[in-house]
DNA sequence: ACAATTGATAGGAATTACCTATTAACTTAA
DNA sequence: TTAAGTTAATAGGTAATTCCTATCAATTGT
């Protein structure tokens, strides 16, 4: 059996004739009548009644037209389901942030996106990039926004921005006399850190020239669950800490106990890149969301 | 599109696997692999993210593999419908039947018939022969019980039974005394016939050699819609009549008023046939349907 | 009676599906 | 680290299927 053979059948059942059932079809007399002999047998019901005078449907043939009809129907939905799929841009597109991204870089993207381009359906989950990498792996996510390199030759990446790094501190600390801050006055400075997994937490110790056992002691057990968490603990003078550019604006709102310093240094910064699996089909998807992104930044970050 | 490709496409989805997709549909891998990017070509839709190491369904893929597992759902639906029409004796049989037969035959076959073929679904239509044969060309019943030969080369006929006819009349008739009926009392009767129409009307009138302008006159206004009319018309000494034979249980129950008298004289009798389209697929049905009239007829009719 | 129609048949051409053999990339075991 | 085993894709040739033109037999309409 065969779709086809169904769109003959049900020509003729329309028309009652062969050949101008054929030429609805655009086949010849001959093979849709070869084609319907073919099905007749195959399924072992004679379908059509036929004389030189006229053909008409038996009543058996009558049923499985019907039939042939919703089978048809379906297979029709299903074409029309492909062709609402061609478009790369429609359909969810399950996005990985990182949680020291998404909350600064998500608001500033979304509206945007949405008015753009409405048909993207964008399905946000927060994790640490381990955990993001695993998912991307597993099919459970399309892409993850990342501040760190992959090496993984499953994924390719997509180079989003440069984030600086700016230096947060309490207002009463030693470091408010300095006007400018240089690389030794990271070195030795008293760095509060995010809980382990976050990317953040070991780019701020390379910026600041520590190993892992330099944050031990009392600051090991201060490490904190998030940026909001990490600034409460700056504000109550447990020490300072480095904070990605886009995050700023959650700390100048709120807290005037707090110094914000930008770090006129080399590397002190992380590279935001969007990361996807090498075999992701709708690459385009995520071309127009790179795009997005890029467009609406703050004009103190530097795309790449 | 074909049903042959979705049910590739679903083992695809069902395995993750091209190798073990092509073994459960027993093709190659290389032909299924070959279908399916067919398909994917044909869709405009990447169905699966293929790497080294796994095959993963995109979500496209997902929604349309379900759309193919309902269109082969109703493919599937439409075998299993043949499957069922397969045994000619399954579904409706559209039978017409003369009135002069059908009230006195029906009784004695319904009952066996629906013990033996349960599955013939008897779909009765009383008609004059006239009108059954215009029907019966126009697909409308499947079959007739006809005591006419049919002449049309589009129709053939299972001849049954010879139904004999019996000699009707009042008991205070003349030829109440005769102790055996002859031709010639038969050539000058006051016979009753039926409307027009009704081919027992014409036969009657042939056995008693009688033609159209004899039964002019008083008998004309006469003429009965039905046999238990002109037994009424018999019974109330209006004349006489010709009854067929299977006839005869409606009148010796009821009227004793009536003598009814078997005819040992040639050509007394009607031959009853079952006629079809020649092109009629079904004939299995007509036979077993023939086969059970002749099994049930009373003794007194001997079949051909 | 003759031309036009209709569905079936025959024979050959074109397309399509299919198979085997092989490749390239990756994974696992030694 | 190398070797063996998997996996999906590719290439090339074969078999099956579909399709066409030409024709026939029967019927219908003029």
């Amino acid at each position: 059996m065969n779709l086809r053979d169904l769109k003959y059948l049900i020509a003729v059942a329309d028309t009652r004739h062969f050949g101008q059932a054929a030429e609805r079809c655009f086949v010849s007399q001959p093979t849709l009548s070869g084609q319907i002999k073919k099905l007749e047998e195959e399924l072992g019901v004679t379908l059509f009644e036929r004389s030189k005078r006229s053909v008409e449907t038996t009543h058996p043939g009558e049923i499985i037209v019907a039939q042939a009809r919703r089978v048809l129907e379906q297979a029709d939905a299903l074409l029309q389901l492909a062709q609402s799929h061609q478009d790369p841009l429609v359909g969810p597109l399950r996005m990985g942030v990182i949680p020291t991204l998404s909350p600064y870089l998500m608001p500033l993207i979304l509206q945007p996106l949405q008015t753009q381009y409405p048909q993207i359906k964008l399905v946000l989950s927060e994790e640490l990039t381990d955990t993001l990498l695993t998912r991307l792996d597993k099919h459970e996510i399309d892409a993850a926004l990342l501040a760190t390199p992959v090496e993984n030759p499953d994924f390719e990446s997509i180079p989003l921005f440069e984030e600086p790094f700016w230096l947060v501190h309490p207002r009463n600390h030693p470091l408010s006399k300095k006007k400018k801050i240089i690389q030794t006055d990271l070195d030795c400075t008293d760095l509060l850190l995010l809980a382990e997994g976050h990317c953040l937490a070991e780019q701020a110790m390379e910026v600041c020239h520590l190993h892992e056992r330099a944050v031990q002691g009392d600051l090991a057990d201060l490490r904190a669950a998030s940026l909001e968490t990490l600034l409460q603990l700056v504000a109550a003078g447990f020490g300072c800490t480095l904070l990605p550019a886009l995050a700023l604006n959650a700390v100048s709102a709120k807290d005037k106990g707090i110094m914000t310093r930008q770090l006129q240094l080399p590397d002190t910064y992380r590279q935001i890149s969007l990361v996807y699996r090498r075999t992701f089909p709708r690459r385009k998807v995520l071309e127009v969301f790179a795009a997005v992104v890029l467009e609406n930044l703050p004009d103190t970050i530097r795309a790449i």
